[in-house]
DNA sequence: CTCTTTGCTGCACATCTGTTCATACGTTAA
DNA sequence: TTAACGTATGAACAGATGTGCAGCAAAGAG
């Protein structure tokens, strides 16, 4: 189970100095959790498909429901918690609410997000074609 | 309780195209799911921890978990969701595994959620706060 | 060989999340 | 005023999540 206090791990001074480095190297307390918060709310498929809508053009709770799929309640759900984040906005005009992107990193944080995961793709595709080659042979 | 079918939402015509438009925009099934998984992988304090810390040099299982201050297991868990995410890979040395990042976008990935983050997601992560409480209660 | 060390994994459990249903709020029209 | 509509909120529940514990595998030390 690991190890106790006085421990190789501990001996070996540049680990000490990398943990020390590392440790400098972390943000402070509340963004690290600002952070770890925002991206929690980037992390469900439903909010994905809400922001990608968005980045086209503002939209009220009526067509985003229908575009999801989910309830009108459910989608009010959501964007409250977009919302929390400072990562949609919405503007009320008589009964409707509309809503868009709050700003302009989100659309950026999104395409570079696209681009690790297309990349996994790649990767993916590659060593399949790779074993297919061999495979074949 | 929002409205049935054939509804004020449905007859203009302006609305069904804005919702056409916007589900044009989105991103193929599989991508949205592989985006929310990447984006919820990063959503958590420890992990975002044990990225901004690789992202000086790369750290054993045992440095890290001296660095976070969690059972060595635990950091395991961690590191294998992260590795399940291809968001770092790992480097074995004798008994030792040395981590790393695994590709260049995760860095850019991390500093533009963090410029989203400083241009003033804390009072944001205030009323999160207040709505878990809440929530909780 | 046996013992230690380092890391990985299965299991369990408390907590959290996303959704729907029911209801309340604010606005517009009659 | 009353009624209808678009949206927001509260309660509740199935399902998912993060962490520690215990056990195991691999590699080196003795």
């Amino acid at each position: 189970m690991g190890h106790k206090d006085a421990d190789v791990c501990e001996i070996y001074y540049v680990n000490e100095a990398h943990v020390r480095n590392a440790r400098q190297a972390l943000s402070p307390e509340r963004e690290i959790l600002s952070l770890a918060e925002t991206f929690r709310t980037l992390g469900d498929p439903t909010r994905v498909r809400i922001l990608q809508a968005l980045s086209v053009e503002e939209l009220c709770v009526c067509d985003l429901s229908k575009l999801l799929g989910i309830s009108e309640s459910g989608t009010s759900h959501q964007l409250r918690v977009l919302r929390s984040q400072k990562l949609v906005r919405y503007r009320k005009e008589g009964k409707m609410a509309f809503y868009s992107l709050d700003d302009a990193h989100i659309d950026s944080l999104m395409n570079e997000a696209l681009r690790h995961v297309r990349e996994g793709a790649d990767q993916a595709r590659e060593r399949a074609e790779r074993i297919h080659e061999r495979a074949g042979q």
